[in-house]
DNA sequence: CCGATTCCGCACCGATCGATCCGAAACTGC
DNA sequence: GCAGTTTCGGATCGATCGGTGCGGAATCGG
């Protein structure tokens, strides 16, 4: 409705949110939560502390942005994958997009949920949860789209989607983090090819 | 030369140095480096502050000896890996390590070194470097046991070991994510057997 | 020009970090 | 018993953390 507000008066915004936004998700990617100082974020934002708290609230509310940002740009792969006609083109996207995500020029090397999960700490909590509800979406869309798959007769019937999900998260979270430690995208992405050159993969519960 | 020192007169120690290391090493385990503080590793350890000063000089020096009794303990996989006669082995003996010890009854799960590694922060930075050497011998010894398999012809002679020791360790690393994330043993366990049942993968450079 | 509004720089808060220092208690060999 | 040595709890240090409050400069509508 009201898309501007009762009375604009005074001194307008002289910095662009969005683009702050984007400077402190690269410094939360490359630092993690914790790792992340207010100092770090407001001189990349280009903002003052004051500032932040007045647009953002405070630093988690901040990360919060910062990764819904992550989740509908680099991280985006994941609703890419499943949108797929196949199963098949499912996991491509799905392992490829890791692999570009990781390696994106100009941004950190890994994985922004991935640096900022492994963490310890009370206050840390509420982060953590964010995050594993996070992965935990991703892994309920694979899920279910791979349980379609079974039904359509794209996967073999005994499939455990569920199990098949995991599988794929466990090879893009490898990913990302060898993307962490400097492995070069092309390196990544003769892995995950070899990864996909077997698929579907045999998830035999009895050995 | 010496075992003893030159007076070992006073009062002797009234704990077991060994045994507060193991347990310096789940707390790190547990926290990563930067999440454990003092009063959380003192406390596991059943020692005071000034205690763990005198017998291990710092933090840091404190983290280096838990990440070697790591390393020849929970994490010993990586060893008797490259010691089985055959690639297969060393990728078997390699990955079923990696989901072990990422899901130890009694243990943190995870991975210690992982945990502890992607922390930012400019006084992580030794810390940094000692876990990036670890791994990089791990790498290293991987490659050279995956070499000589090729030498020894048990594996393709256009097979790229360095690339192969990342393939292994990709897998492992998404192991350790996984495990870290609350996946049982059982689960990882079929993924790993999953992915040993294209073994050797097919790592072509050209596509 | 003027009041209103919003920005920013800076000082400040309590809490916690790793690290150090000190006095008292405990145990050794003589 | 007596010195010598080491342990321990606790106070303390400087630094940094996230978060807040304040005053001045800048920019709007009127």
């Amino acid at each position: 409705m009201d898309s501007q507000r009762s009375a604009p008066v005074g001194r307008p915004r002289s910095f662009d949110p969005d683009e702050a936004l984007e400077k402190a998700m690269r410094v939360f990617w490359q630092n993690g939560y914790e790792g992340a100082s207010l100092p770090d974020l407001t001189e990349a934002m280009g903002i003052s502390r004051t500032s932040m708290y007045a647009v953002f609230g405070n630093k988690e509310e901040l990360f919060r942005q910062a990764l819904a940002r992550y989740a509908d740009g680099p991280a985006s792969y994941g609703a890419e994958a499943v949108a797929e006609p196949t199963a098949r083109g499912v996991a491509t996207v799905f392992l490829h997009g890791a692999v570009r995500s990781a390696t994106l020029p100009g941004y950190p090397t890994g994985c922004l949920s991935l640096r900022a999960s492994l963490i310890g700490g009370e206050d840390g909590q509420g982060i953590r949860e964010l995050l594993g509800a996070w992965r935990d979406e991703t892994s309920a869309m694979l899920t279910n789209r791979l349980r379609r798959a079974v039904d359509e007769g794209d996967l073999p019937a005994e499939t455990d989607s569920a199990l098949l999900a995991r599988y794929l998260m466990t090879i893009g979270n490898g990913v990302a983090v060898q993307a962490a430690g400097g492995a070069g995208r092309a390196d990544l992405q003769v892995i995950v090819d070899a990864v996909l050159q077997s698929w579907p993969p045999v998830l035999s519960t009895d050995r």
